[in-house]
RNA sequence: GCACAGGUGGGUGAGUGGUUAAAGCCGGCAGACUGUAAAUCUGCUCCUCCUUGCGAGGUACGGAGGUUCGAAUCCUCCCCUGUGCACCA
């Protein structure tokens, strides 16, 4: 059995870093009687199984997840295969097509590669929502619908919104709240987490517990952690997110490049330093140094100290000293999909100085530099092309031979294109 | 089904027959500045091609046709969204 530590050292490991619990009182009492009676607490959290890519995000509500899984509870993944053929309508309403079995599976395994960085995995138990409601008959739905009212539902801010602002709201949506919320009755979750954007759908599982004849979990929501722009939420769709699985340089550059003020957010919601430390480097550390402190550690979370500290030195070679770090990205060409030879004299003049004509913006392009030629063109045109060290106006450059290696920077991304016959 | 109001570029939102590839704002990108950033200032922000030019072409204002020398702008039909009406007659 389980040695439990005393309800309030739980209770105060928990609250770190949460932005509410309802109610705390039935939190202590449900703490109460698992160390009474030496059984973990069920401690639920859904995800949608159409984003496999976690971003750090994700991670603010994985770290919490974990930290029940330190005091002993049982933590449950339950990845929402069918309520992802709905989709969850926080914010667009995009309908998704249903995902076949074997994407489902596959996505789960993206998601368990990524979700045991942090999670333990002999401490999880992973659940999929299609396991109950392929079951579900129609009766039990209208079942279920009866249970709550539209006024009921119309509470929830994004349709309150959207009815008011004359917007769509389909009915598929109305369900998805309540899909989710059986969700809870149907693993009798003690706990649930999820976002703060999250909190109605949590508050349906309780409501539908009670109305399953169930005790009501305890819900708890985590901040939404805002991406790099600091002020939408982290999303991949927004582009603004620091993905769990990036490369260290680029994880480490992205941190570095969040505000000084989102910095201290990161912080707290992202590592297990103390809110006193962090006081203490607010007065004392300069913001750079922190902020380095903080990548790297970030870093090292997700990759190693070691991968960390050479994202640093690369970081630095790359966005202070101008240099390109070792670590950048390499990209293959063939010369044949960028070399310039349309026009015969052209040909001829370059095969005069023996060197080898290269379209640059095709090859920009190519390196994923830039949108399209068109926007290589621009690039160039403003200067912020740099091939080999130096800035280069003209749309084409020359090599003396194959395989060709050249560095090429636009802004402050570096890549190397290797050239190849 | 009927009536009314809408559907414009990544997002907002102007534009009601002709320098409109489509204002402004936001976002994005780049340059200067800097401590990586933020702030600020400047430029750019549909695609293709090249002789890189205040170049040439091609697409674009829900969809399909039509009127016109010329349409995002007018007409017709269709699709989509919202609102109201609906029963008691």
């Amino acid at each position: 059995m389980f040695n439990f530590a005393p309800v309030d050292e739980q209770l105060a490991y928990i609250k770190k870093g949460s932005s509410e619990i309802i109610r705390g009182s039935e939190l202590s009492s449900k703490l109460e009687k698992s160390r009474a009676s030496g059984t973990p607490l069920r401690v639920k959290a859904g995800f949608d199984p159409t984003a496999p890519d976690l971003h750090l995000g994700h991670s603010v509500l994985l770290r919490k997840l974990k930290h029940f899984q330190d005091l002993g509870h049982t933590v449950i993944f339950l990845i929402g295969d069918f309520t992802g053929m709905i989709g969850d309508p926080t914010g667009r309403s995009a309908t998704r097509p249903p995902l076949s079995p074997e994407e489902i599976m596959r996505n789960a395994k993206t998601y368990m590669s990524q979700v045991y960085k942090i999670l333990d995995s002999f401490k999880t138990e992973v659940r999929f929502n299609s396991e109950w409601f392929n079951k579900v008959k129609s009766e039990d739905w209208i079942r279920l619908a009866a249970k709550v009212t539209v006024s009921q539902m119309l509470e929830r801010e994004d349709f309150h919104k959207r009815f008011q602002e004359e917007k769509p709201i389909t009915m598929h949506e109305l369900l998805y709240p309540l899909a989710q919320g059986y969700d809870s009755v149907a693993l009798k979750a003690d706990v649930e987490l999820g976002g703060t954007d999250q909190k109605f759908n949590l508050l349906m599982g309780r409501e539908l517990q009670r109305a399953y004849g169930q005790e009501s979990q305890v819900v708890l929501t985590m901040p939404i952690l805002e991406g790099l722009d600091g002020v939408q939420k982290m999303s991949k769709s927004l582009g603004n997110a620091i993905g769990i699985q990036e490369p260290p340089l680029e994880m480490y550059g992205k941190i570095m490049s969040i505000s000084d003020e989102m910095m201290w957010r990161y912080y707290e919601l992202l590592t297990d330093v103390q809110l006193p430390e962090i006081e203490k480097m607010k007065r004392e550390s300069h913001p750079m140094t922190a902020k380095k402190h903080l990548a790297r550690r970030i870093v090292a979370d997700f990759h190693s100290a070691d991968a960390a500290a050479k994202a640093a030195d690369d970081w630095a070679k790359q966005f202070q000293k101008d240099e390109v770090p070792a670590s950048a990205e390499q990209v293959s060409v063939k010369f044949g999909d960028i070399q310039w030879s349309t026009s015969e004299d052209s040909a001829a003049s370059v095969a005069g100085r023996g060197q080898l004509g290269i379209k640059l913006d095709r090859l920009l392009v190519k390196c994923g530099l830039a949108d399209s030629a068109t926007d290589a063109t621009r690039k160039l045109k403003e200067g912020a092309v740099k091939v080999r060290d130096s800035v280069e106006h003209s749309p084409r450059i020359y090599v003396a031979e194959l395989p060709a290696t050249i560095a090429l920077r636009v802004g402050k991304r570096v890549k190397v294109a290797v050239i190849n016959r």
